[in-house]
DNA sequence: GTAACCGGTTTTCCTACGGAAACCGGGTTT
DNA sequence: AAACCCGGTTTCCGTAGGAAAACCGGTTAC
């Protein structure tokens, strides 16, 4: 019984400072949770995109979805939207300076996910 | 109709490449998905924590998720269980060297949410 | 003229995520 | 003995995510 006592004395500390690390990384993941915002974002980096072309390039996502989450990234403005008054309508979606605000935490999550490949590879055999 | 093949033809660029670039990312994303899982990993940040501490930490999951969370950072080896044979047993979990290589990611979203926090500030004022 | 493209919207349907609460055996505290 | 801790599991349930396909008016290429 003393055992547990001290194990459980063990834990008081990390306070409430840990919890207020935690708050921002919530307001990120509110925003690009999903399975397909950062990869639309990224098929956006080399330019402006039209929309069946973003559709090609992020593999297997839905028109219904590709619409929702473009909606939900002008909303936030990381992509913004132009309508060229042509016949037809051209429609592009950019890049907004904002949305290049994200490339590190692309960047991150691009070089974690590569060496995760690599070690996943390695188990296998 | 000249501009129309005009705009049309830009858009060519940027083949497979890019789409080898979202790989990773999407697999990064496979593991990482959620509302909690790096949360959890925040929570273990600064050396293990039961079950019960977890929780605390995390606000607002429930046990149900929690427990589930654990479960697949454990299969993903982000996390280790361990189990002491006490009485009542005492279960701590750890973040591995692997959980703590998300570090640059974690961080990234981190500075990115709290600059984005202050943004959202300055707007509604 | 007809097939295929454009930028989406709408409908239907199913599944996964996720919350609330009860519950389990056991232990400790008072 | 009552009340509270531990580490969860189970049940129930609503909502959001997501897939498939039809559909719209209009344009363009063959």
């Amino acid at each position: 019984m003393a055992f547990m006592t001290e194990i459980l004395e063990k834990q008081k500390v990390s306070g409430p400072e840990c919890r207020n690390r935690m708050m921002p990384v919530q307001d990120a993941l509110d925003i690009l949770h999903g399975k397909w915002k950062l990869l639309i974002l990224m098929s956006l980096s080399d330019g402006p995109m039209r929309f069946k072309e973003i559709q090609r390039q992020v593999e297997g996502i839905t028109a219904k979805m590709l619409s929702k989450e473009l909606k939900d990234l002008e909303i936030n403005e990381l992509v913004a939207r132009t309508v060229y008054d042509t016949t037809p309508v051209a429609v592009e979606y950019t890049r907004t300076p904002y949305g290049h605000s994200l490339k590190k935490v692309i960047d991150e999550l691009h070089a974690w996910g590569l060496q995760h490949r690599k070690r996943v590879m390695r188990k296998s055999n």
